[in-house]
DNA sequence: AATTTTATGTCAGCCTTGTTGACATATCTC
DNA sequence: GAGATATGTCAACAAGGCTGACATAAAATT
């Protein structure tokens, strides 16, 4: 992946004051709009959501499974971060009401390939085309450059060592 | 399709598919990007607050009413979109701890005007910090003009309505 | 002065979604 | 055949949302 201009990676090295407020100084303004941007970004979902009964965390295995066709359990617990207890309280209530299908392994039978079912995709995206909307909307209002900014940006917030994976995940497998 | 006004039914039609795409293809690569990078940009505070015997809740009450002195208990639902009986649970505890304390209103007597401790500020510094330490080595990886870019790309995520609100809570009073 | 509205507090109970721990089953691997 | 692995399930608990009802003091209105 395409390294920052190295002129512009850098900063000026000659004041460690400066070093030192950068380090110390909190970033409030991109805490709190970080915080701000993410309670209005989910309440779209949550509106529709309710409609079907289903939560916030139906909708984050809705969406991954409908992305992934054929996902695994144990990947979808690496992504989500949850328990398998957790997972399974709202997969099986999505499985139940005909959202996802759980299918077994053909390679390894003890396996369960996740697919969302056409009513499962349907509604997966539903929900992120409100969500793109809005995305589209903040993206409109700034530099043509600036989705490029905001991508790298969110991948580096990212844990050092998922970063590859979270990369893998979003943009797809590398061609190399 | 229902009747739409004539005139505004439809753009010009040889940008159509250009509008139509932006429209309706999934922005699937910052959608899943904000939910990874939120995910890990509040584990860090989380483990620093089970040491306190605190969550996430308390995070965002602390975090607040450290940046804003006095702020009443009215602006705090606002800010948090929460119900009076959620935020009482969490901030009783914080006011039991000795993190925050509550002061009668001078003017209006009703008003709780809510104060950070100095154990309650040095809380509130350490987790802002940890954060700015991830969103420093974010923006590192960028371009200078990433900041900008992506401080108004968050806001621009937030409900218009709310907007000049934020915007006037995260930069501070207009000096206009 | 009496009434109404507002800001806050509190009790009680419910829901969603996370947790831990223990145990069961089928299947793959060695 | 033995052990490791992928998944499912039961039970109990915790955090942090929610609603509804009711209480109090102080401000605002009439």
């Amino acid at each position: 992946m395409p390294d920052a201009i190295p002129a512009f990676k850098q900063q000026i090295p000659s004041q460690n004051s400066d070093r030192d407020i950068l380090a110390e100084t909190p970033a409030y303004d991109l805490i709190e709009l970080f915080f701000f941007a993410y309670r209005d970004f989910v309440s779209d979902p949550d509106r529709i959501l309710d409609e079907y009964g289903f939560g916030r965390a139906h909708h984050r295995v809705l969406h991954f499974v409908s992305r992934q066709p054929g996902l695994t359990i144990a990947e979808l617990l690496d992504i989500l971060r949850i328990t398998k207890q957790s997972l399974n309280r709202v997969l099986k209530e999505l499985i139940e009401k005909d959202f996802i299908e759980s299918r077994m392994g053909t390679s390894d039978r003890r396996q369960r390939l996740l697919h969302a079912t056409p009513q499962g995709h349907d509604l997966a995206l539903k929900l992120a085309k409100l969500q793109t909307r809005r995305i589209m909307r903040a993206l409109s209002a700034a530099s043509p450059e600036a989705k490029a900014a905001v991508s790298q940006y969110l991948l580096c917030l990212i844990d050092p060592d998922d970063r590859e994976h979270v990369k893998q995940l979003v943009f797809g497998p590398e061609k190399t």
